[in-house]
DNA sequence: CCATCTGGTTGTAGGGTCGAACCATGTCGG
DNA sequence: CCGACATGGTTCGACCCTACAACCAGATGG
């Protein structure tokens, strides 16, 4: 497990795994924000497991680059609505496509018989994590 | 897989997802040093797959914990053998116990059956990404 | 209508990583 | 035997990450 997060670069702060040049903590929320089109911004900070504070710099941050605007949420006068532009859509797909090719390239050195398993124990293993 | 990384808190730098107060870095390199007793920096360097000068600022922190210490390579002028002390291994103890503890808790939560190769799905995987 | 809660922002503090510059010691080839 | 080059370490600067606290503005409820 140690081992795994080490062997995976977990440890680079300032770029993807995948070798994206994008900050992590950017990317999940890219790639939050892909998958859902809009959210709220407190809706964004705990599918993140963030503080509010961090996630507020973090879509700072992306509306810096042109990936996202933020719009006053329609039936909360306080909330925020983060919203993808267009460029941020392609941002996050060129993003989806880094990891693809990075999981292919481990997966693909897994014997065929035995890649669904693997990836099946990491599913269960997520949630046996969370839920502790 | 990114689920996996926010679910389990490895986005906490201050602190061990298990629980313990000392920050994440220093952790896995008191784990190597425990296993292998005392070690060369450089070899440090490529376990960790850090760059020898974080390696440099990690070993300083634990001198300075009281948990390890820098004595000259008996077989290289320029190296530096870095030993735990006998407070660090303990350290490690305390470490290795909690570890156990937090991940155990999350494989009770997977059926018995499923549990060896949940495990050794992981290893795999955690091999083939290293090898790419 | 006031007290309280909730969503966000900003400031501060602490941790982390890397690359570059710089030393000292090893090593190799002429 | 002595330069030229490689290797192990340290220090410094730049940048990223997170949390907590203080503070503001709407939302809620009695």
């Amino acid at each position: 497990m140690a081992r795994f997060v080490r062997a995976f670069g977990l440890h680079q702060p300032d770029q993807t795994p995948c070798g994206q040049p994008i900050p992590t903590s950017e990317a999940h929320a890219l790639a939050e924000l892909a998958a859902a089109g809009e959210l709220r911004q407190v809706e964004l900070v705990h599918r993140l497991r963030l503080e509010k504070s961090t996630t507020s710099r973090i879509v700072g941050q992306l509306t810096a680059r042109g990936w996202a605007e933020r719009c006053p949420a329609p039936d909360d006068g306080r909330g925020v609505l983060v919203r993808l532009t267009a460029e941020g859509a392609k941002a996050a797909d060129r993003l989806a496509a880094a990891r693809q090719a990075r999981f292919g390239a481990a997966l693909d050195r897994i014997p065929d018989d035995q890649r669904d398993a693997v990836v099946s124990a990491l599913t269960q293993l997520a949630e046996a994590v969370d839920e502790t």
